[in-house]
RNA sequence: GGGGGAAUUCCCGAGCGGCCAAAGGGGGCAGACUGUAAAUCUGUUGUCACUGACUUCGGUGGUCCGAAUCCACCUUCCCCCA
């Protein structure tokens, strides 16, 4: 378990973290399923064509449905989905904030009602990591509380602290957990998380404490959830002096492909996000000569293929008129090609920005990139 | 042949004298979506010189200050009896 710094290029970092299930080539962005599926009707057969290199899946979910002894049962989630490639578990924290109507927060840990039947859930660091360790991931994440982007300061310099607080206790279920003779994964690691709001002095404040853990990555949470995205590159530049070179870092939860190229240049490594499946079901498409949605009625009678330098799929067989009709027809193709397409973009994104670092060109890549993606097609 | 019922804006369908350019669906058009309670949500959907005016509720005429709503006839459709 070693992240190896290969090349910086102004502020972008080009890395290769090896992990029980392989190596991964940063900057690179992990495809979401939550519910250990990419929502679309993507397999995991389907992301080795996609040039996915990282799965993401969620704690909270699992848990809830189907529940981890089942997982654990079957050998872990990656026999689980059929997928040996190194897959990320979100440990349920984005949940304290997405389902903050359902739930209540203590010292202990987190009570949720269920999405699904209402049913009372506990969660708290031990729990988080227990269920991480069923499920047998790569990357288990800490159990983090992610504060509302327009919560104040105190309230978040009080969550900062129990988030560190929280932070200690997964560390020490996680070695204890390792050191079990049933446990699948012995080698599973864990990225502690930095919270601190749109606040600068908590940003750096949480950052130093929580790196002078022995952690295996560091993750920057509670960004683009409803801040700038000025303020988030911000908080990023602010932030980044105080994390260590030699570890990787992640984003969570972001973003739009320019966040993605904004965000590499300030030094981030891992990212993730539910827009190009989520938007991809709404008919919203990212293409090498901007965004879509193919659904408009200027692409009716549209022969072409959704990206005409795209090697996807579905850009390879079907045309943006086949594509809107399905999406009219309610086809669950459409879903399915669209996702495709815009997972396929992503990831041949990242591949694209390593090639750049590597050239040492990432600085007039990225500046040609995000004039071509302000664009609507 | 006799009796009864119905025709509403793209479609279905409410309205039954003024608060109606007309509820609600559907469809259409567009927008949003950032560690997924999201195959969801929002806006819009007669015309225009658009804080107002004009045209519309099968057709024609009428009653009334005022009609999608009442009356007469016509047209079309549905049901029942023969």
């Amino acid at each position: 378990m070693s992240f190896t710094l290969i090349k910086q290029d102004g502020g972008a970092r080009r890395g290769a973290f090896d992990t029980v299930h392989g190596t991964i080539q940063t900057p690179v962005f992990m495809n979401v399923g939550t519910s250990a599926a990419i929502k679309g009707g993507i397999s995991s057969l389907d992301l080795k064509n996609l040039k996915c290199q990282v799965e993401l899946s969620n704690t909270y979910h699992l848990h809830v449905r189907p529940g981890e002894d089942i997982i654990y049962n079957t050998g872990g989630i990656h026999r689980f989905i059929n997928w040996d490639k190194p897959v990320l578990t979100d440990s349920g924290g984005f949940q304290v904030f997405s389902l903050a109507k359902l739930r209540n927060i203590t010292e202990e840990g987190v009570t949720f009602a269920s999405h699904f039947d209402g049913k009372r859930i506990f969660m708290s660091p031990e729990v988080s990591m227990q269920i991480q360790s069923s499920l047998a991931s790569t990357i288990a994440m800490a159990f983090d509380e992610c504060p509302s982007s327009v919560a104040d300061h105190s309230y978040i310099k009080a969550s900062c602290d129990r988030t560190y607080r929280w932070l200690v206790r997964c560390m020490d279920e996680m070695d204890r957990l390792n050191a079990l003779p049933e446990t699948i994964n012995k080698q599973q690691i864990l990225f502690g998380i930095g919270q601190g709001g749109v606040y600068d002095d908590l940003r750096i404040e949480h950052m130093q404490r929580i790196t002078e853990l022995e952690l295996d990555g560091f993750a920057l949470g509670g960004l683009a959830v409803g801040e700038t995205a000025e303020v988030m590159y911000r908080v990023i530049e602010v932030t980044e002096p105080y994390m260590p070179k030699d570890k990787p870092r992640y984003l969570m939860g972001v973003g739009t492909p320019i966040n993605l190229l904004e965000s590499i240049d300030r030094g981030i490594d891992f990212f993730d996000c539910v827009m190009p499946s989520r938007n991809g079901r709404h008919g919203n498409l990212f293409t090498s000569t901007g965004y879509l949605n193919v659904i408009n009625e200027k692409f009716k009678y549209d022969d072409r293929p959704i990206d005409e330098n795209c090697g996807c799929e579905a850009c390879r067989n079907y045309s943006r008129a086949y594509v809107r009709h399905l999406f009219k027809a309610k086809e669950m193709l459409a879903m399915r090609l669209a996702v495709l397409h815009n997972l396929y973009f992503y990831n041949n994104l990242m591949e694209e920005v390593r090639s750049a670092i590597d050239n040492g060109c990432y600085s007039s890549f990225k500046k040609e990139k995000i004039e071509i993606f302000s664009q609507r097609v």
